[in-house]
DNA sequence: CGGCTTTGACCTGCGC
DNA sequence: GCGCAGGTCAAAGCCG
């Protein structure tokens, strides 16, 4: 039970491993683009349903775009993630928005790994060079109950320890972790910065739409780093918490867990900004002449797009984004999004091998517009993520490419690296 | 002044 | 039932 390391054999065995219910981990092996998604699986879009689970239906899902004022047409439906229930979601956008702001531009090929479903704290992840294209991986966990399967969006390159053809998991009782309660949860494993980039603690938290409020932090035994605690400040009486932490194995991942669901509309950007100065100390203008940040230019960025909208007082957004300091080849990063939903579980694994704002590389282009439809329609009920806010928050496809620029506004706050509150251990770490 | 973080204390789930 | 560890509470203090 003390396996302090956490290593990450704690949750990853090699294939063939014992009974225990697994999941194979696939690689992608070749460098093709995003379209030979199709060609291996047919319809790209269908890999994400699996026939034996019965996601939440978007049918009753009402979309919604803020408007350039910031306001709404129609209130969402909301998941525990503060999701968008049926929220369309480009993958490979979202996956460019969060790398442009989150992304370490010299960090290589962060992994996101291995989450396990019982626990934040055995989620593992690793970092890898290796380079592989994106894919679609549908994988029934062997010997698993009916309901537990997983179904993978393999977005570029995975690389974990032993990496090879497939990793397994173990179960959350072999990997020592206890599930408290048997309750929804959602857990995002996303790069983070390094320590020098951040303030004070080095410990950074990103921040979605929502405003949360940490109500506490408790170092977790047999890893180096706290949890940090918090619940949905957005609206008296909301549910929902997440909790963050820095992985065990590869600290330049952090790894959010979301609990509990909003019982509220998603909040608009000014809200989605209140309550964030404190947890972001140092003012943006002096983050982004500061040596560290002059050394991240993808902090610098995001500090150049908050800015932008602190500035802007009625939500409008202007984007101001400095997609031309990043080269395709700037970062090499994956995200890793679980759902672990009545015990159905649902991963997306994204990965960004080449930094690009239009992200041109493996973003489907539909033939059709019906085929468009049903692909997002399906991303949404695959993976109804928090992420999916910043589709929300204007990530319009259609809009980005036009004259090969990225107009869209860019919700900053989805991640925003900012110092929040890891910086004093509460007990003795 | 409101909302935030911090942090010690307490509560609770789970394994033994 | 006990003990451990994770999760939550709440008072105090900080900050804009």
């Amino acid at each position: 039970m003390d396996n302090d390391q956490g290593d990450l054999s704690d949750i990853v065995r090699a294939s063939g491993g014992g009974p225990e219910p697994t999941f194979e981990w696939h690689f992608p092996t070749n460098s093709t683009s995003f379209p030979a998604i199709s060609e291996d699986f047919g319809d790209p879009f269908s890999v994400f349903r699996h026939p034996e689970i019965n996601f939440p239906s978007n049918s009753s899902a009402t979309m919604t775009k803020p408007s350039i004022g910031g306001e709404r047409e129609r209130e969402p439906m909301l998941n525990e993630a503060g999701l968008m229930v049926g929220e369309e979601m480009r993958p490979c956008e979202l996956l460019s928005r969060m790398l442009q702001i989150s992304t370490p531009k010299s960090k290589a090929s962060p992994v996101c790994g291995l989450i396990n479903s019982s626990s934040s704290s055995s989620t593992s992840c690793s970092t890898s060079s290796s380079s592989v294209s994106p894919r679609i991986v549908k994988t029934p966990i062997v010997g698993a109950s009916d309901n537990s399967v997983k179904t993978q969006l393999v977005v570029g390159s995975v690389g974990c320890q032993s990496e090879s053809n497939g990793l397994q998991i173990s179960s959350p009782r072999n990997s020592g972790i206890k599930r408290r309660k048997s309750q929804t949860k959602k857990v995002v494993c996303i790069p983070a910065p390094s320590a020098a980039t951040n303030r004070q603690s080095g410990e950074v938290v990103p921040s979605d739409l929502w405003a949360w409020r940490k109500y506490g932090q408790k170092p977790i035994k047999g890893s180096p780093y706290p949890r940090g605690y918090y619940r949905c400040s957005s609206s008296k009486g909301c549910s929902a918490r997440k909790q963050v932490e820095r992985s065990r194995n590869d600290p330049n991942m952090l790894v959010i867990t979301y609990t509990s669901e909003h019982n509220h509309p998603w909040p608009t950007q000014r809200n989605a900004l209140a309550g964030s100065t404190r947890s972001q100390p140092m003012k943006a203008n002096s983050l982004k002449n500061s040596p560290s940040t002059q050394q991240n230019p993808n902090l610098n960025s995001a500090l150049s797009i908050k800015q932008e909208i602190k500035d802007t007082d009625n939500s409008t957004i202007t984007n101001t984004r400095s997609s031309d300091n990043y080269t395709n080849n700037d970062v090499d990063s994956s995200i890793s999004i679980k759902d672990d939903i009545m015990g159905a579980e649902r991963e997306v694994i994204m990965e960004d091998r080449g930094f690009n704002p239009g992200f041109p590389v493996y973003r489907p282009v539909p033939t059709d517009q019906n085929h468009s439809d049903d692909f997002f329609a399906d991303l949404g009920e695959l993976e109804p993520d928090p992420l999916n806010l910043m589709f929300n928050q204007g990530f319009n496809e259609d809009k980005s490419d036009e004259d090969g620029e990225n107009k869209e506004v860019e919700p900053f706050s989805l991640f925003d690296w900012s110092e929040n509150s890891f910086g004093d251990s509460r007990r003795g770490l």
